[in-house]
DNA sequence: GCAAAAGTGTTGTCTCTACACCCATGT
DNA sequence: ACATGGGTGTAGAGACAACACTTTTGC
């Protein structure tokens, strides 16, 4: 973990006045062979008195910008905070600006006590991202994080549910386009684990036999000579995603619905 | 034109503050059977002392936002100005944030003259949306609008040459993937015009009898018992489009490509 | 009658779906 | 030996790509 911070060059170090309009949240999304999972922050609030717990609940990861930074380091930034990794898969899908997104009390209370208006209009972008459910420092600013099975997660803070909702749809209509569910494997793995995936976030069945047969047609997913070890049954055949492969093919596909 | 001005019910009165950090950037589809169409502003700038003429370009259709306005109702009241409609196909496709989207003397010197600060920082909102082509007023805060193909836009003011390839990429694999054609043709058309708009977007050639075997297929697609008038050669069967019928039998396909 | 676009079928190839059994490993 | 997931083939149906001629209208 933290495998790249020898790299004193990144965009990461960067310091500067914040941008006090426009945020970045990020959906991290996991997948562990089970479940597809997001990264959630814990928020406690405690009263500032008494020292009482008035309320716990959970947030996506977010951030302020930098003004003199571009979005997508932005979320970079995020991402390398959390794990030490460069090189993650990111994707901006939406932007969050509606005038009434703080409403509830609790968001309000929470802002303020982190010295921000809760009644300025903040716009946020929204970027989903891919991990390998491995390398992660489950820490960020101080605060507890952890992996949430996506159909566990009916309440969020402030308006990350919709967030969340909406990188969902955008991660599914990109997994049914693209090739990216790789990006949610270990570098070599199973067809069941590529199954498995496709199954979870897409939320349907599919057939073993006509997978396979799909996978075969493509040329871009390398079987190696290597097999899984120390399972309790046969062992399973590793692949790989050769991206060069795949890019040098890549026919715009025109089969179009009208 | 104007044909919903009576409705004085609509979003599109509301006044208050504008904010300074984030506007919405629009690019206006049209479709006149040949070619596809871009919407686009005369940019001329006077010297203000001699009044000679500065420099002159072309700028996509953009806007403030009011602090307590939703960012889809900003950019459906550049349309409402522009148009004098209401429920025009719209749609959220990137944000546009970089430290550096204003680098140009002339752009400068131009948010100068219309006394904006050159040099904080805007992010603006991309939405592209399909017109059928009729229905405008050419004009819009006095400036002069016209409709310019696609094809021979070479260079815009700001960085509109970005969010005009990013739309024209998020429109083709929409236009792939949903059936929205129709909203850049009239609510009658012919199935050339619908194969033609396919080609043209997409810049391929479609064989015409695998195209209407492919319509053939769609029971949202009704061909009605009305033909084309007026035409030097045989005339057309009309077609209309079903959004109802299409909603209920739309199957989730799952043909994902992995 | 001529120019112009509308409209129509067939064939071979590929992809999709549905479906059931044996195999290799760890315990 | 048994539990667990790995791995394989076939047949029928639908979609795709390639290809050329006749029809209807306005002029």
């Amino acid at each position: 973990m933290h495998a790249e911070t020898n790299n004193e060059t990144t965009v990461h170090k960067r310091i500067g006045t914040i941008n006090n309009s426009v945020s970045v949240d990020c959906v991290i999304f996991g997948f562990d062979f089970t479940n597809l999972n997001v990264l959630l922050v814990d928020r406690v609030m405690y009263d500032e008195h008494t020292g009482v717990e008035l309320f716990s609940d959970l947030t996506l990861t977010g951030n302020h910008i930098f003004e003199e930074e571009e979005l997508d380091d932005a979320a970079t930034r995020i991402l390398y905070e959390l794990t030490g990794l460069e090189n993650i898969y990111l994707e901006q899908f939406y932007v969050f600006g509606s005038p009434k997104r703080i409403t509830r009390q609790n968001d309000k209370k929470w802002l303020e006590a982190n010295g921000r208006d809760p009644e300025s209009r903040i716009f946020t972008v929204g970027y989903y991202s891919l991990l390998a459910t491995d390398n992660v420092t489950l820490q960020w600013k101080g605060r507890n994080v952890r992996w949430v099975p996506v159909s566990e997660i009916t309440d969020l803070a402030f308006d990350h549910m919709d967030i969340l909702h909406k990188a969902l749809g955008a991660l599914r209509k990109k997994l049914i386009n693209e090739p990216i569910g790789f990006e949610l494997l270990p570098a070599k793995f199973t067809l069941s684990q590529l199954q498995r995936l496709y199954e979870v976030v897409l939320g349907v069945p599919l057939d073993k036999r006509n997978f396979r047969k799909k996978i075969s047609r493509m040329n871009y997913l390398i079987p190696l000579d290597e097999k899984q070890k120390g399972v309790a049954h046969k062992p399973a055949r590793l692949y790989v995603f050769d991206r060069h492969i795949y890019e040098k093919n890549r026919k715009e596909l025109l089969d179009f619905a009208i």
